[in-house]
DNA sequence: ACCTGACCATGACAGCTGTCACGGGTCGGC
DNA sequence: GCCGACCCGTGACAGCTGTCATGGTCAGGT
């Protein structure tokens, strides 16, 4: 640990113009600086390997991989790079499987902007960083209680298709995805399918 | 025309991360400056009659009313002040609604960072922004082919509500929300309530 | 006056959905 | 080994959904 006064930064995010606005904003701080930017889950990664980074500010919503299995990643192939998962919605499941994933934070994004660079600086000296209110909510969700299958069916539900369709896109039959359907319809205390997919959805379950 | 060499911007967007940084990447241009930003729609004409900006980028979805109707007011109430719409979601019925609520421009939240400043000084020179793809979808994508009631129907059918909740809802028989459901089912080409609604939110036709 | 289109309603009907009961299978833990 | 949890399947049934036919009112255009 020497007096190294920078702190590097990758930013991960969909959005060409958040991720430019994320970084002018992040810019202006003298202690950062952004090393790589990159619009997809695929090229994290990489991108990590490449530059090295000390922090890294993922999004979960992302083409290719999402930005939780991406935590994941970058655990694994540079230890030394802390994740901060920033994040459009702030949904408990989000939350909870980006720390276990193994980030070391977790910011909505409708937060201060002033609070990130700070955000970020915590996260550098190996702190959790996690919103409070969110935090709580997440302790009331809970993990999901849907079974492995029960997601599977559920997700492909997402899209109104019939029992049918669902049936014949999983390999299954029409009764088993109706069981599987009314089973995750009773763990949601929904009274639909289209409301267990809501629901679902919201806490972060798909 | 060697008139105020600064254009002056109100930021609108609920949040505060991506306002802040837009903020951050308009406020590194010497000819742009952020005099005001508001995180509702509710806010926005009156900050819109306070700091008289030349310029005013809003978001379409927002708490209170939504970026479209904002437009509308903003012509109305400040006509010398241009609209330039900068949003998540790419939806054909919004660019066309925007258009007629009297916006100048219209662009997503993906396109590259430095294109935003060019399209801010454009849209105060009197000139269009359009994004050309999303422009050639609005015309394949149409209007609304929707009646009101059955774009009421519709929105109320969005979190899974069965027909009696809907009926309920709306003082309606449940025969009629079923007749409206069928025809708005027509309509968006779907075999489904389900299918229906996401094709119409998918066109920004609720 | 006529027609068109949107709106509301009723009733009937096939088909899909959600639920339940039941059976069989695998796998890991005690 | 037994048990529980999960998975897959079948069959049956009430209830909800989507469709259709029919009929009425009302505004706008010809």
């Amino acid at each position: 640990m020497t007096d190294t006064p920078v702190i590097r930064l990758l930013l991960a995010d969909d959005q060409a113009l958040v991720r430019g606005a994320l970084s002018a904003l992040l810019g202006l701080e003298p202690d950062l600086e952004v090393v790589a930017e990159v619009g997809s889950g695929d090229a994290v990664v990489p991108a990590v390997l490449e530059h090295r980074p000390d922090v890294a500010l993922l999004d979960v919503e992302m083409p290719g991989i999402d930005g939780i299995a991406a935590t994941a990643e970058v655990r694994r192939a540079a230890p030394d790079t802390r994740v901060l998962i920033v994040t459009t919605f702030g949904r408990p499941g989000y939350l909870r499987r980006a720390l276990q994933a193994g980030a070391a934070g977790f910011v909505v994004k409708d937060t201060p902007a002033a609070q990130l660079a700070d955000a970020v600086r915590r996260v550098h000296r190996g702190l959790r960083v996690v919103d409070p209110t969110l935090a709580a909510d997440s302790l009331v969700a809970g993990e999901s209680p849907l079974t492995a299958r029960e997601t599977d069916v559920l997700r492909a539900a997402r899209d109104g298709s019939s029992v049918a369709t669902i049936a014949g896109r999983l390999f299954l039959s029409e009764g088993t995805v109706r069981n599987h359907l009314s089973s995750a319809i009773g763990k949601t205390g929904a009274t639909n399918r289209a409301e267990a997919v809501l629901t679902a959805e919201g806490n972060g379950w798909l």
